[in-house]
Formats: structure tokens, C-alpha cells, sequence
DNA sequence: CGAGGGATTGAAGAATGTCAATTCGTGTGG
DNA sequence: CCACACGAATTGACATTCTTCAATCCCTCG
């Protein structure tokens, strides 16, 4: 056993997020090997990078608590930011296609990180079927958000976007046992208009502007969602053409 | 073997484009094997759709000719296209998370398809390392694509997002061993603004703009690019910023 | 030949971006 | 411990791209 996963060391066996996580669907025993192939280092602070553009490819890695945010660059040298990540998930799965990362991962807060040597779990996987399954819901899921993000960036307006986003990460919260109503923002307001493809100014007024409607409240990075009925309208189901009659 | 096996038989180990599709990484005798839980059926015609939302996913599919557009129905009856789709191309992956297709495929012209059981393909992958890892490769592809289209309606204009639009079709005929040069567009310019987050009426200004700056040639759905220096610009580097002065 | 969807083109309006100024908050160094 | 500096956030005024609405044309397919 290596040093960093003495002194790190979290099972999954005890991990609390571990259903959440690559191990939902194995026996103790599975998780047990799958345990002894996770490496854990010390954790990642604010800024720091888990992987960059350009790297190979060893890992993919799982959050373990904090959060980040994944981004890549154009060409001409745009931050674009495809998603903020929470305890549970799993990150730099778009980087197996050809063993290179084609994006960032940068820690928004102090983040525990594990690190899974993706040649190993590939075998692994074969020898633990629910491993594999996981594995191919996980990269489901991640291929079905991101169709629907699409979906938000295409046809919805600026005030619908940040209300689904606020939404979005209510929900995800909720389900790692965190309140729904009030939760804490890591990233800035310029991150949040850079995802949602809004100008900062956009974001700020819309903040106010959903203050002001008594939708939210909001004080610097905390947020409290005070009716989450009508912010769940205004993301859902009000379309462009009946929002405007 | 199951009569339309029979009737529609081209095997993989014969089929022109699997050197894109999973075989890739395989030996004969695995191919052989993975040929063996293909089912080919009559081909899907213009119109027709291969899967809808809310079914149950038993198969994944895989294009062998003609081309498809895979879509989701916002609550509000929206329609929002996630992607159109080539030979060599797998469809239906967003359906491994919960067993259910959250999306359509709808075929844009009479294609030939192969369906193949997600779960006997699951089993087999387990077999076979090559299978497995080219899944995982598809997958990550599929995740990487949607990021960059991500990067494209969020932060491009609409004149760079049609125009990566058309350099990106251009790419994937040449990998087809079809004319990077002229080809035919299946989907309507209404299809094309959808999935660019543009209103048609843009798309058809556009189109005769590049026709006037001499970068494109079109007639009806034949798109003939006479100047792909010149769109490669377009699309990647240039910026909001530069392209204004 | 007629009908209907697809495509094109023009004119006007709206949503959001851009620019600019100010405030706020935080972390750093003296 | 305070002052300063710098990034983050807010707010206002203005600019611009793209959408929306409307009319017309075109092509295909019954």
C-alpha cells in the first residue's frame, strides 16, 4: 500500500457518498477490490488543477467532497465551461476516446479526490459485471445531461437558464443530503454566465431580478430558494412563445 | 438464425464502414462473435423513427447507411436535435442510465440499421477487452462531441456555428470515404437552425451570405465548400472580439 | 395540376451583449 | 492591525445581433 493511501485514507466501504458513486451497485467484497485499486492524495485546493488539456490520460476521478469545475479552451484561447461537479461524480471520462485530456478540471474549493487508474478498471470491470454496467450508466448519464444542457443553452431564455441551473443544483445537493433551499455557490458569477453562455451583467441582473420577484434570496455566494414552484415553472415549462402573451 | 438475419444479411465482417463502428479493435474471430448478436432488420425509411422517448432500451444501433437525427421533446412540445448521425455511428446511448430512451432517432432518408442488445453486448464485452474498450471509446467520444457543441452555441455567433457546422460535416463524409467537398444535406434548414439554437430564416441568410463571399455553393440540399481556408476560419479562431473590428 | 411544406427575403423589434463607472469584499503586504 | 490593491459583483446606458412577423416563391409529391 502506497503512502498517500495511508495517509488519505477513506474506504469506499465507509465512504458516505459511495452510493452515489462507482460502487452503488457491487457486493462488499467488489467494492473491496475496486477500494484497493483507488489512490487518494492530498486534497486539492482552491484553483489547483486535477488534470489539464493535453495530459495523458491515466485516471478518471471521483469527488469525494469539494467541487470543480470543467472546462476547455478554443483556439483562440475562450474558457468554456461544461459543468460544475459535486461529491459522487465522476470526472475526466472525456478523455478515454483517445488517452489525452481535452479538457480541464480546476477545484472551485479545498476538494477530496479519488483517482482511479482507468486501465485497471477497465479490468476490473469485466470481472465485476455491475461494475461495468456502472460504469456505462455513469457515461450515460453524463452523454443525457449534457443533451439536455444543450437543450437549455438552445432554446431557452437568459431569465429560464439560471433558474434551471438553480434548480439543477438544488436537486443535486438535496441528494447528498444537503438542504435543497439553501446552498452555497463555489463557483463565481462570471463562471455561471461563461456555462449558461450569459454575460456576467446578465447574471447579476437576473439575480436581482429573481430577488426582487421572491423567488430567491440571495447574499453573496449563499443562496436561498424561497419558492421553488414558480422557479421550477420559470425553468420547466414556460416556452418563449407563451412567456410572452 | 432469425429470418430478417437472413434476408437483410451483410455481416460485419464484410460491412464497408466497420472500421468506424465497434469491430475496430477487434480480431475476425471476435468479430464473428459480436456479428452473431446483430439483428438487421428492413430498413428504417424517411420518417420512420428507430426508437422514441419513454420506450424501454433494449438495443443500441448502429447506422450502417443513410442518416438520422436524434431528438428530445421539451415539456412544452420544443423540439431540440442533439445530433444528426452517420454510418459508423452509434445511437441510443443515452438510454443505458435507466433502461428507458429519454430521446428520438428519426431517420432523415431510408437507412439501414443495425440493433444490437445492449445486454448481450454487455456480456460480450466482458469477453472481449477490444469490445469493451471501444464501447467506453464511443461513449467518450459522444460526451467529448456534446462539449464542443456545448462551446459552440454558447459562445460563437451565428455565422461560426454554421459554418463549424459545415466543416464538421465535411470532416465526417471524408472519414465515410465520400466528397469532402460537395455533399448532400439530408436535414432541412430547419433542422439545421434547431440544432444550432438558430432561427431558420438566419440559416437561410447565412447560407446566401457565404455563397456571396464565395465560401460555399448551394443548390437546394447540395452544399458544394469552395473555400475551406476561409470557413476553417470562420469556424475556429475567429472571435467575437477580432471579427469586429 | 394543385396543395403544402420548405426556403428565401425584407422590415421591425426585443433580448442580451458590450462598455463604463462604482461598490464591495477579500487577501496581502507593510 | 491597517491600508491597499485587485478581482468580483452590481448597475446604468447604449449597441447589436438575432429573432419574429409577414409575404412570396419554389419544389415535390400526391
Amino acid at each position: 500500500m502506497s503512502q498517500t493511501t495511508n495517509k488519505y485514507a477513506v474506504h469506499c466501504q465507509s465512504c458516505s457518498i459511495s452510493r452515489l458513486c462507482l460502487p452503488v451497485m457491487l457486493a462488499e467484497a467488489e467494492v473491496e477490490h475496486l477500494d484497493s485499486i483507488v489512490q487518494r492524495s492530498r486534497p486539492v485546493r482552491k484553483g489547483e488543477h486535477l488534470y489539464s488539456a493535453n495530459e495523458t490520460f491515466e485516471n478518471v476521478f471521483a469527488i469525494r467532497s469539494g467541487s470543480l469545475k470543467s472546462y476547455t479552451l478554443s483556439e483562440d484561447g475562450i474558457e468554456q465551461i461544461t459543468g460544475f461537479h459535486l461529491p459522487g461524480e465522476i470526472v475526466g471520462l472525456d478523455a478515454i476516446t483517445d488517452h489525452q485530456h481535452p479538457s480541464f478540471a480546476k477545484a472551485l474549493e479545498t476538494s477530496s479526490i479519488c483517482a482511479i487508474p482507468f486501465e485497471k478498471l477497465e479490468v476490473l470491470a469485466r470481472q465485476m459485471p455491475g461494475l461495468q454496467q456502472q460504469i456505462f450508466k455513469v457515461m450515460s448519464q453524463e452523454i443525457r445531461e449534457d443533451q439536455e444542457l444543450m437543450m437549455l443553452l438552445n432554446k431557452k431564455s437568459a431569465d429560464e437558464r439560471l433558474a434551471a441551473f438553480l434548480i439543477n443544483l438544488s436537486q443535486r445537493f438535496a441528494r447528498r443530503g444537503l438542504s435543497s433551499a439553501v446552498f452555497h455557490l463555489t463557483m463565481t458569477r462570471s463562471d455561471i454566465g461563461n456555462y449558461l453562455g450569459l454575460a456576467v451583467e446578465t447574471v447579476s441582473r437576473l439575480f436581482t431580478k429573481f430577488q426582487q420577484k421572491q423567488l430567491i434570496k440571495v447574499q453573496d455566494k449563499e443562496v436561498t430558494i424561497l419558492d421553488i414552484e414558480s422557479l421550477s415553472d420559470l425553468a420547466g415549462t414556460s416556452c418563449h412563445f407563451v412567456a410572452k402573451k
